[in-house]
DNA sequence: TCAAAAGTGTTTATAATACACCCATGG
DNA sequence: CCATGGGTGTATTATAAACACTTTTGA
């Protein structure tokens, strides 16, 4: 019957902080755990990094590793005080595919579901969100259609208060929190939707 | 260090046929072929199935089975007439999780890709292709507006000649084929793009 | 009162959709 | 010449993006 291949789950965990997209290493390696027979593969993920500190996890992909070895890669996020232990490196400088896998998944999702959530701390401005935004798509994005998009979407909302101006002055921020913590398509169909 | 697990891969493979969205059976089960020591995942796919008379095909998910089983689950989209072994079943009678997320897979890649080549023979009409995108998003489409939709994103090219009317009679269709037959993005942002 | 930062109002661009109408064929 | 299916022209709608301008603050 089936041949026995040794079996790991490895964690591509990103965060943006001080508007630069990090991967979280431990002793310079994305954090893996073997699995164990009959274990789940979120057990075994859970074993690799604290699960708990993640806003957003999703199954990324398996990959046949050399040595005879299958790893399915876990795409995990994080806002950017969680407290997860470990070395958190500039994603741009760590040239692992995975690691690219994981930008280009969450690129993607930025555009069309609620996944800034997971990025974003529980409240924040717009500009906080837009600097997150910027390094996670690489590219530069405008706070006004970025605040307008996501309201219109009904994906954020406004909470009470204000952030005060810094030592250069300007205009106090309103705050905005995430209407959800999980998953939502907001934008499910570009084309070819149902007819209305 | 690791313990060993047995590792299996899966086929899920879908075409529609006269209005249907099909799966592929082969004994009444979803196709699939343990992973030897040192094999590629491909590999063992190609031992499950004939890849060569597929399309396209990407990895889905891989999931962890009852008895200490992972498997690894591919997605496979065939033509009409492609030349496979075994029983096509409606996918609706199948309730798989295997064959829903294949689906929706499916479903989404439609509508920002011009994935529909995998489904679609070489040279089709626009009635032809309407009904393929039909059975495979589970809702109604316009001809007109599939039409234009993917002319306009560079997916479809006219072809020489034209297909005659039925009994019934009407105006002879045109012939279109899709101009790649390698998946591509056809709308990357739905949201949140790069400025202009 | 000026510079900085935030926010709003309005316009423009683009894409998808809807709908009316014309075209080409068989019977 | 009419029913049928195919196709085009054009209007409508939705959404994102761009841009000008106003608001609120610190110094």
């Amino acid at each position: 019957m089936a041949d026995s291949t040794s079996h790991a789950v490895v964690g591509v965990v990103l965060r943006v902080r001080e508007g630069r997209l990090e991967v979280l290493l431990l002793d310079g390696e994305l954090p893996s755990a073997p699995l164990a027979r009959d274990e789940s593969l979120e057990a075994a993920l859970a074993r690799a990094v604290d699960v708990g500190a993640l806003a957003h996890v999703e199954q990324l992909e398996t990959v046949a590793l050399a040595g005879g070895t299958i790893a399915t890669a876990y795409l995990g996020l994080a806002a950017p005080d969680a407290g997860l232990r470990g070395e958190w490196r500039a994603a741009s400088r760590v040239s692992v595919p995975l690691v690219a896998a994981a930008q280009a998944r969450l690129r993607g999702k930025l555009s069309y579901t609620n996944v800034g959530f997971a990025l974003a701390p529980a409240t924040f401005t717009i500009s906080e969100l837009r600097e997150i935004y910027v390094a996670a798509l690489g590219h530069d994005v405008s706070a006004t259609n970025l605040q307008r998009v996501l309201v219109r979407r009904g994906v954020l909302e406004r909470v009470d208060g204000r952030r005060a101006p810094g030592r250069t002055g300007g205009r106090p921020a309103a705050l905005f929190r995430f209407r959800s913590a999980r998953l939502e398509v907001t934008d499910e169909f570009a084309a070819l939707g149902p007819p209305r």
